[in-house]
DNA sequence: CTCCTAGTTTATAATAATTCTAAAGTAAAA
DNA sequence: TTTTACTTTAGAATTATTATAAACTAGGAG
């Protein structure tokens, strides 16, 4: 993803292409895997990968504003922190206790062959597989 | 469930039947519907209920107690409050995000049929489906 | 029973993650 | 170039949870 385009995708978020806004989502989504990250972690690689400081409540308003605009996700992982994920299509994780580490998997690779309808008046937003690992 | 089976209950995860825990292990385990709470609701519903006084530390105590002994799971969900459960079978939730509220999945309610396997070395520990409701 | 002791409760302090505040800085419209 | 709204920032505040240490108590030994 070229500078152009994290300014269109910036911009077109209504979210000014600020230096730090820039060099976050330059970090974030310049990359071709899925990144699954908490602030705490981003917070670490954004000081030891960049040469720009970013101010701790700058990340949490950066990180929220990219996810209110649809470029990131928030994951469910158990415990105190929050998980976000570049990857913000339809999908499912593999979760690693040991390593608190979320694999992707892609929405193809889970069949489910039946569900239960929703309760009364609801609908189903969304389902999430989530596949705990262990050694 | 009668206080015989609270006391025995108790006793045999080698917990000491005080006056606090058996309060508490009645309000939890003398339903016949999976109940799902926070810290914060239980000491609130246990505030209304008895009429015993709790430290909020002791619910704290209590209940991580409970979960250890395997009297309670833990549930993940988006926030950042810890949601317990005294279903402890293998199960799963529908989550309305209106209401905060957990409804449970019998197993027995999904059926998968296809998934992948799991990456080098690890193994599936347990496969959890989480269903996000709308309105 | 009475005493003893390990386990438990409790109020309070400490910690950890996140959000708020308000002052200083900056992108971009006028 | 000036103005203005938006953004960053350091630090304070808040929230959920865990730690601490003193007071209390269940239950066994004598
Ligand atoms: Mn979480
Ligand atoms: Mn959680
Ligand atoms: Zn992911
Ligand atoms: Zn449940």
């Amino acid at each position: 993803m070229k500078k152009i385009d994290i300014f269109k995708k910036l911009r077109s978020s209504g979210l000014r292409p600020t230096k730090q806004r820039v060099e976050i989502a330059k970090f974030l989504f310049e990359r071709d895997k899925t990144f699954h990250f908490t602030i705490e972690s981003l917070d670490k690689l954004l000081a030891k990968k960049t040469t720009s400081r970013f101010a701790l409540a700058t990340i949490y308003n950066t990180v929220h504003a990219f996810k209110k605009a649809g470029h990131l996700s928030e994951v469910d992982v158990r415990g105190k922190k929050t998980y976000f994920d570049t990857n913000i299509s339809n999908h499912h994780h593999f979760y690693d206790n040991e390593t608190s580490e979320l694999i992707d998997i892609d929405a193809s690779e889970v069949v489910i062959q039946k569900i239960p309808k929703a309760p009364n008046g609801k609908k189903i937003k969304n389902v999430e597989v989530f596949i705990n690992l262990k050694n």
